[in-house]
DNA sequence: ACCTGAACACCGTTCAAGT
DNA sequence: ACCTGAACACCGTTCAAGT
């Protein structure tokens, strides 16, 4: 499964020089960010950029993992923490809270969400994805909170998953992300009754996060 | 504010030819389609048609603002025929199936209600929106809906419409809309006790927008 | 075994020249 | 007043030639 050789030195090294310059990249101009200009500010060629990540969706994996990982591990803090229900809320506001400040992670559990569409292309069967950590864990989540009677039983991992996907497109850029023309606090502020002056993206997930988990809460079950 | 002068006879023409191809095109590859392959396909040049749409956002608002007002006036139907919390719901609904089903919809639903990012080229402050139907529509809807005690006061338009939104992304893409790779329904299914066998977007739809209404309703209020 | 960079196909956008 | 299509800049992807 791992590397059985390892690598040659130049190789690891244009590889390490890749994705210090796709991290860079995609914070700055999203997860669509020319994949040549990113090997050239590696100072490699193009052809060795496909060599070491053949998609765009393999080098957004390779930069993003050890985020993902680390999301799907607090899950295990937040269980031990908390009771069911408030675990699973709070993980999924930390959880959507990441997508909603890294547009390159809210590409890819997108593509993972949504099921084909570009879910790379050797995506036979579901075979393995990036994002399964973030399935185990609210895998058992889901299922705690069902069993302390603090979800309905209706709705399954992929429900919550996706819902929580939407919610977060639905909130729209954090601030402060990297793209140009900020300051519009304005909007549409003083709508009719709007609650919805300076509200920024991070409160906005919060509340919607609380909606959403009112109605999946268990009804007259 | 219409046009003063009558367009000339071929110009007419050849803008008639843009939409038919652009409503193709768009059905058939998805708000992203080649701008090239549509002046082709309408036979004209290039420049033509940057001359009728000077941006991709003005050529799917010319192919699908009828939808939208159409989409928008059943809101006074259903508000007429419904109590008011059945009518959202049901309005509801159908934005969203028209948003899982055509992808040129949702593209701009989504960058009316996620500000800025693209929301065109010269909105500087919120201007005209090919969306404004529907936020006057949904509007109306909420109104009714808190005045009649059926829906919690602290939420806006903006947030309905923005939840849908995110709903309508949580959905997915509905089966034959064109895109390759069909026939998928195996997929994630037998996950654990997941109530999603063969179930498609439009019934995935109902449910969560049956969710989210069980969230916004008057809570302890 | 790995790297380079030219080559190809494609796309969006502009603009001089036409009618 | 409107149209055409060549021209330009850019991007993704491949592949022969190098080391």
């Amino acid at each position: 499964m791992a590397q059985v050789r390892p690598m040659r030195a130049d190789a690891r090294r244009n590889r390490e020089r890749l994705l210090a310059a796709a991290v860079e990249a995609f914070a700055a101009q999203g997860e669509g960010a020319s994949l040549d200009d990113i090997a050239k500010r590696a100072g490699v060629g193009a052809g060795t950029l496909y060599r070491h990540f053949p998609t765009r969706r393999a080098l957004l994996e390779a930069v993003y993992s050890d985020r993902i990982e680390a999301i799907a591990e607090r899950a295990g803090v937040l269980a031990e923490r908390l009771p069911a229900g408030a675990a699973l809320v709070a993980w999924l506001g930390e959880l959507g809270l990441g997508m909603i400040q890294t547009r390159g992670l809210r590409a890819l559990l997108s593509s993972s969400v949504r099921g084909g569409e570009d879910a790379g292309p050797g995506a036979g069967g579901s075979s393995s994805d990036c994002c399964d950590p973030l399935r185990r864990a609210v895998a058992r989540l889901v299922r705690a909170a069902q069993e302390a009677g603090e979800l309905r039983r209706d709705v399954g991992e992929t429900d919550v998953l996706r819902l929580v996907h939407g919610v977060a497109i639905a909130c729209g850029e954090a601030v402060g992300g990297g793209s140009a023309g900020d300051a519009r606090d304005a909007g549409n502020a003083g709508d009719a009754g709007d609650a919805e002056g300076a509200e920024d993206a991070g409160e906005r997930l919060r509340r919607y996060v609380g909606l959403l988990m009112e109605g999946l809460g268990p009804r007259g079950e």
